[in-house]
RNA sequence: GCGGCCAUAGCUCAGCUGGUUAGAGCACAAGAUUGUGAUUCUUGGGGUCGCGGGUUCGAAUCCCGUUGGCCGCCCCA
């Protein structure tokens, strides 16, 4: 049909592609209130400064804004987390400890859309506040286990790959990097796995040349894929923050374990995350064959409420999105098949039969009962068609017999059976025959 | 923002080196069937061939532009 589209990167959710859609959330929801999270929700338009206050003027580029009647600049909201840290900031005072809070929403970004990518997309977001250690991110990795198992995913599926920001900051100044190097160095980590040898030209370009000893230390560091590895590359220093990093970790993968969630976690400090507000442990889940972009992302970020006008509070969260999440299941064979089938059936002779059936037609509905009938008069033969193709279990038969004798016919549909039933009776066995069965 | 591929019915597609009124299957609807079902048969609705322009006696077909989709780059909260 010509005429309207939707705007690029938008979806339309017919029936089916909503049903698809509520599972995704109705399984993330299970998992978040399982592990005790609240749902909150927020606006999805925001002022635009919001978002340049956490991440930069460049952000601007990738926003969905513009300047609203009032000449307010303003953006649909990219992302949960500048909103949640100012909820949290404002009532921290007074908000019981540890705040765990969750929602699911939609979030828009001004990107050309690509697999797994659209500029209008749903996402779960889970957030711990005010708990500064390593137990927050026990926590909220569990939930995102949970958010991917929940459909029947396995540890053959994705793995959630752990690394953490500071760590790198540490061993990167006992080698003897400055701050500023090191944050080159580190976008340069970022990069590695598609790039190879050339992510490091920006550094070189801005710092010059790496040291050759300094750089295999690095992409040693950056290969590490697994805790005892860790613990052998930070042997050799003698620092006490990488000694209470480490120790952290120990944490984080003792209790995962203890969860039975360590086949789920691989260690990997290739893993850094572009942006630059996290403060400790970053993870990211991915697809396992690889074919999928991240399926959610996550991080601690202690200073961002304070940097939004908060009080000092420190912060883990993560968030998972519906399109690669919905890719994943279908390419396993896991979406279930959806119905949406009446209970019940009404098969009406004719008008002069309509208005009994309309009576108990609305009578089952009040008691909660599903129940559907034709619109318009059919030939029975059609009203049974129709009545099987709908999925009900049960027929009821308003014809003009029936009606002589005051009762209704009831039919199973699945084995055909039918049996007369006095009208006053009808709410009765409809509700014994559905539960029985 | 940049590059590649693509666009015919609700869906999957056919339509030759340009040639009458653009087709099939599925889906949907009606009838065969006026009180009992998934089969079968018949029939029907649905298309400005993405849109605009050009070439031509003639364009779904060739050319240009544009919009949209898919895929990739940049980016990825």
């Amino acid at each position: 049909m010509a005429g309207f589209q939707s705007l690029p990167g938008f979806r339309d959710f017919y029936p089916e592609d909503f049903s698809r859609r509520q599972h995704i959330f109705r399984r993330w929801r299970l998992a978040a209130s399982a592990f005790g999270f609240q749902e909150y929700d927020a606006p999805v338009l925001e002022p635009l400064e919001l978002y340049k206050a956490k991440s930069g003027d460049e952000i601007e580029a990738q926003l969905f804004n513009f300047t609203d009647k009032g000449g307010r600049e303003v953006s649909l909201r990219p992302e949960m987390t500048p909103t949640v840290c100012r909820m949290v900031g404002e009532k921290a005072g007074s908000l019981k400890r540890p705040i765990k809070w969750f929602s699911i929403g939609e979030f828009y970004r001004y990107e050309r859309a690509q697999k797994g990518r659209l500029r209008a997309f749903n996402q779960f977001n889970a957030d711990i506040f005010g708990e500064p250690g390593p137990e927050a991110e026990i926590e909220l990795i569990a939930l995102l286990i949970q958010c991917l198992a929940g459909f029947g995913l396995s540890a053959e599926d994705f793995t959630i790959r752990l690394s953490d920001r500071d760590l790198w900051f540490f061993y990167l100044e006992a080698l003897g990097l400055s701050d500023v190097q090191s944050r080159a160095i580190l976008s340069a980590v970022d990069r590695y796995e598609k790039m190879g040898d050339d992510a490091f030209k920006g550094y070189a370009e801005a710092h010059g040349a790496l040291a050759a000893e300094t750089k295999e230390k690095i992409l040693a560091f950056l290969k590490i894929k697994g805790l005892a590895e860790l613990e052998a590359a930070l042997a050799p220093f003698q620092s006490a923050k990488l000694a209470t990093r480490l120790a952290d970790w120990r944490k984080v993968l003792a209790g995962l374990t203890a969860m039975k969630l360590a086949d789920f976690i691989t260690v990997d400090l290739g893993v850094v995350r572009g942006l630059a507000y996290y403060t400790g442990f970053v993870f990211e889940a991915f697809d396992r064959k690889g074919d999928l972009r991240a399926l959610a992302g996550g991080g601690r970020y202690n200073d961002l409420v304070k940097k939004l006008g908060g009080p000092d509070l420190p912060a883990v969260g993560f968030a998972i999105g519906d399109v690669t999440t919905g890719l994943l299941i279908e390419q396993r064979g896991l979406t279930p098949t959806f119905v949406s089938a009446p209970d019940v059936y009404a098969v009406i002779g004719g008008e002069a039969e309509r208005t009994a059936a309309f009576a108990d037609i609305h009578a089952l509905r009040a008691a909660g009962f599903r129940v559907d009938y034709p619109f318009k008069d059919l030939a029975f033969g059609k009203q049974f068609k129709v009545a099987a193709e709908s999925g009900a279990r049960l027929a009821l038969i308003y014809g003009g017999d029936e009606l002589a004798k005051g009762v209704v016919k009831v039919r199973d549909l699945s084995d055909r059976t039918e049996q007369e039933v006095p009208r006053e009776q009808v709410l009765a066995v409809v509700r014994d025959f559905l539960s029985g069965h």
